[in-house]
DNA sequence: GTGGTCTAGACCACA
DNA sequence: GTGGTCTAGACCACC
């Protein structure tokens, strides 16, 4: 279990964001439940205090967790925002991934490969 | 043709790189033809010469397209190279596919769902 | 009556102060009355007791509150002084909102509007 | 002239903010008009250029200030945006100005005092 | 203990 | 030169 593994070309915060919500969409963290705080993520996370900061403010911006001063952080009790959060998150997976395979100009055969790649892949 | 959409927080030269890839695996540009002008395509993209130059640099770095004094640019008269480049792309965007979903915690039905969505957006 | 409206970005022990002031100098509170406990008033605005006894030692510090020992917190009998804070009050409005619309560069007539919304507003 | 004066109660990011809405709305920045950088106004207004940053990205998130990599910050373009702003800097006075004054209880004689104050202060 | 803000200084990609 | 990000370390108010 390495700090944590960041792709260098993206923001830290941003995947940092992506994370949370994952493990949020995934029941790691259930609604209403307190996050970890700010310097006990940067720590697991292997991050700096401040960065971890921006992406808790971040995501209270958008609603996703709430702060409650000097108590801590806490994931949205709304449960639809987090279902709905899910269904964004697999429904721009689905259309990055038609986006990107459209441009390739498969033919029906190519495309019929890759679905199956994709369902033994995820089975 | 509008000036062309970027997305303003992945390096241009990049998103430049992955066009004129993917315009080579689907036939827009040939093998060996030659591609416009730095000038002209920068012009066409909407994009400052200095950036298109860098991503035609980098495709050259690639052996991707190779350049010849006083004439210009070329795409690579390599057709395997440019099929591998085709399965490369297909193949990782179904990495990425199956990397983003497998996050989710997702249901074989909902996972269905999915599938369902892609096969009728790319046909 | 609701457990009460804070500002979430202004420290609420401030906020509990004038709001207890505000009380005073309309007269809900008369000069020399007692006022509710810590723990009641705590509960009546939906507050940390913590905060409460802070906002109630401040006010004490001010002499605009004093403690009897066993017998509870206790609005200044002096009534100068209450009116004093009425006329403060009144006068850092003015000259907040003076400075405030001073900086926008408005017309003649634009603040004769917003006078006109005043007192349509306070009568 | 010196560095700059801050309220130290609250964040100077938020100061910031005010202060480059305040002189859009009186004119000092044209609309669409280059903003100093970063580094110049952190300097003018003697603050850390970090901070300086955060406000620039506040403003930019609220679509008041738009960024053209490598080139710099630009006012909005969209006078509309930069009118709807100083109305509702206007209104905001004036409704804190009313709240403040509406609890103190006063008469209309003193309330007609208070509006004989103001006019002549913004006159 | 908690989050929020600020400074300082550094590195990077982009134009 | 520009803004964007990150680390480091500090201080603060609030609970």
């Amino acid at each position: 279990m390495p700090p944590y593994e960041f792709d260098p070309n993206a923001p830290i915060y941003l995947q940092i964001i992506g994370e949370i919500k994952k493990r949020s969409v995934r029941g790691v963290y259930s609604p209403g439940s307190k996050l970890p705080s700010v310097r006990d993520m940067a720590r697991e996370m292997g991050v700096n205090p401040n960065t971890m900061a921006r992406a808790y403010a971040e995501l209270e911006r958008e609603g996703f967790v709430f702060t409650r001063r000097g108590q801590g952080s806490f994931v949205t009790e709304n449960r639809r925002k987090i279902e709905a959060e899910k269904r964004k998150l697999a429904q721009s997976a689905v259309a990055r991934f038609v986006a990107e395979v459209g441009e390739l100009d498969l033919s029906g055969e190519q495309i019929a490969d890759l679905l199956r790649d994709i369902e033994e892949d995820l089975t």
